[in-house]
DNA sequence: TTGAAAATGAATATTATTATCATAAGCTAA
DNA sequence: TTAGCTTATGATAATAATATTCATTTTCAA
């Protein structure tokens, strides 16, 4: 399963499932996989509607829920009440800073901070599964 | 502002802001204050009707709203779709790990971590303001 | 004491998310 | 190809947490 496109990745998760192909259900997910923001569903379902105008909000909801279930999509939440979603990111995980004036994120990835993470839960008896590792301050245009 | 207690702080600040003191706001405060979890608006309230029952949902709500503006309380989502509120701690800032089987919270302070995220924040060009740093996983139990 | 300003609490509004359901579309086996 | 069963769709409604409204009560400085 290494280079298949995300698309069959996708497919195939679709078959072990026994649920069935769509064109709504592959636009919205192209359209998806085309981004590389941290988008939300209003913003997609916008996008989306742009060449399909009669698509639901809630094959929207139900595609992306797809997406996060089989990991070709991650949920995010950054404070403002929205559920947002970013492509896995091919270089591997990242963690993000937000600036609380304008909005714009960044992603940055730490090694050292990731493995002293591991040691901290280690030293408490957890194993971990995820984490999440926001910063919020001014960007360098609003500061 | 060095040694007045929790309720002192709170007053001074009502008084800056030209807000007055009521029974009700000191007996959430005071109750607030007491606890030592990670407690959610319906828990507070439960915990406040015990003595005064006719307390009303909204006046918890805001008080804790102001408790967070003066930085007395701190706001915290874990995920579970329910904001939780804990005092400000006397040993300064920290982070968690949560239990997704048990939703135990465990508390940790890494100060190389702290150092670590100021520096990935720098070469970014932002100024951090405030994080948020969260493990996920199994505790010791559920492991 | 009094009157303007703020607080309260019940109720309602808002907002994001999730569920329902009648209908449409996809798929499999004849 | 078609029949028939399963899943998907999209409009709408339900949920649930948070936030606001408003009539009434309370506070507090003059
Ligand atoms: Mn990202
Ligand atoms: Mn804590
Ligand atoms: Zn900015
Ligand atoms: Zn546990």
């Amino acid at each position: 399963m290494q280079n298949l496109s995300k698309m069959d990745i996708l497919k195939s998760y679709l078959e072990t499932k026994g649920l069935k192909s769509t064109s709504q259900r592959d636009y919205i997910a192209d359209t998806f996989f085309k981004t590389n923001t941290h988008i939300s569903l209003d913003e997609l379902l916008k996008k989306v509607k742009r060449k399909t105008p009669n698509i639901g909000y809630a094959t929207v909801y139900r595609t992306m829920k797809l997406l996060t279930e089989c990991g070709l999509a991650i949920a995010r939440q950054f404070g403002d009440g929205q559920t947002r979603y970013e492509n896995l990111p091919d270089d591997g995980h990242h963690d993000h800073i937000i600036c609380i004036k304008c909005s714009k994120i960044c992603e940055f990835q730490n090694q050292k901070i990731e493995q002293l993470q591991a040691e901290a839960a280690k030293k408490l008896g957890f194993t971990v599964v995820n984490h999440k590792l926001e910063l919020y301050g001014y960007c360098s245009e609003c500061s």
